[in-house]
DNA sequence: ATATAAATTTAGGTTAGTCTAAAAATTATA
DNA sequence: TATAATTTTTAGACTAACCTAAATTTATAT
């Protein structure tokens, strides 16, 4: 049986490996979960020990069959029960993140499958955020970062890529949310701001804001 | 801030020290949590440097305030998931005690609040037991044990008092749920055992069984 | 009242997970 | 390519929570 501390290192290490499953270093580990370079150390030997990723002294270390698995899995609780938090007590989005991070470790498969029906199988969590299925398969998204969408072009948001509470506010206040219209007009180089417009307001938005705003082009 | 561990002490102790909150033995708690006689000692030193319990060695503890309504709290959270997941989940009342075991243990008073309203501020829950409000009050029962109620008399099953799965199974067999009437016909002091009469059935019940159906007397 | 039994605590050890500081390995730079 | 800078690992400590075995305290019974 996995511990919390465990699955939170192999939740950090899916996230951080990416799409490529690129290897991932131990200082990032450190970084991603706030913790010492030698606390990742020793916990890559416990993991390692358990099969649950590959790793060669430093070298960094990517994820197993099993590792993987068991880190979808995580992120499948996580999501549902966000969707459970938003759409059924009345959280904002930016409220449930922490709470979500508690829930995610409760252990009961019967649970996790009841949430999901009960939810009605939802594909994205309420930050646009795919929901992986029972056997770990995630939807299909074609979504790309608002930092690299072609100017003059026009797409609405699906998704955001950070769940700080202050991020998700200031997106409140630009009138950002999932599912809104965008139109994207000018990329200043000078300052790696972009201009973009929303129910027709134009709005300035730093590079690193965009970088975290998924859109799908229309 | 309290621990899982710290937690399931509190619980027990809360559990054994019973409405005259009598002080109550290492040995019982043990025996409750299933574990050692030392490792209790040793958690009551901690508990009682936070001052959840009152501890004079070799002479049982007892609850302070702050343990008290911790207690409560989690026995409140307890509850309140198992109204969830039997409710809104489709559950067994054999099936929840382990998952709401670890839900308990989620921190976050205002999902606490939530959930209560998301389930109409239920009184009690699938097993009858009593779910105390925000405040940490009980709604008052007046139930007694199957095992003292006169004989010929009539009642209705308000609540059992225990969770494990083997012992609902064996009460769904007799068909006998929340709400079920009952008539006490005979008390067979040779084999403590009793007779009962259940939709014009009668039943044999051991006085083990019957000291943990409560009774509403009509 | 004293011996024995039972309950409880202490002593000492283990594991998971963390830390700091020092050592070693890798990578970058001049 | 040797040296410096950076990254990573190891060594050694700490805490929470558990354990076994031994010691101590309280309860019981002759």
């Amino acid at each position: 049986m996995s511990t919390q501390a465990e699955e939170n290192y192999l939740k950090a290490i899916f996230k951080l490996s990416g799409k490529e499953k690129k290897s991932v270093s131990t200082n990032a580990i450190a970084e991603e979960l706030q913790t010492k370079a030698s606390s990742v150390s020793d916990m890559m030997k416990r993991l390692s020990e358990k099969s649950l990723i590959n790793y060669r002294k430093y070298q960094g270390v990517s994820l197993t069959k099993d590792g993987h698995d068991l880190a979808v899995h995580i992120v499948r609780k996580h999501r549902l029960w966000e969707v459970f938090l938003v759409n059924h007590l009345n959280f904002k989005w930016d409220e449930v993140h922490d709470i979500a991070e508690q829930l995610e470790h409760i252990k009961s498969p019967e649970l996790v499958l009841r949430i999901d029906a009960f939810l009605g199988h939802p594909n994205y969590d309420p930050h646009g955020d795919p929901i992986p299925n029972a056997r770990g398969e995630f939807p299909k998204t074609t979504a790309i970062p608002l930092s690299e969408v072609e100017m003059k072009s026009k797409g609405k948001v699906v998704a955001v890529e950070m769940d700080e509470p202050s991020f998700l506010k200031y997106l409140d206040k630009l009138n950002i949310s999932i599912g809104t219209q965008v139109e994207i007009l000018e990329l200043n180089d000078f300052d790696n701001s972009i201009d973009i417009k929303i129910d027709d307001v134009q709005r300035h938005i730093s590079i690193d804001v965009a970088k975290n705003i998924l859109i799908s082009v229309s």
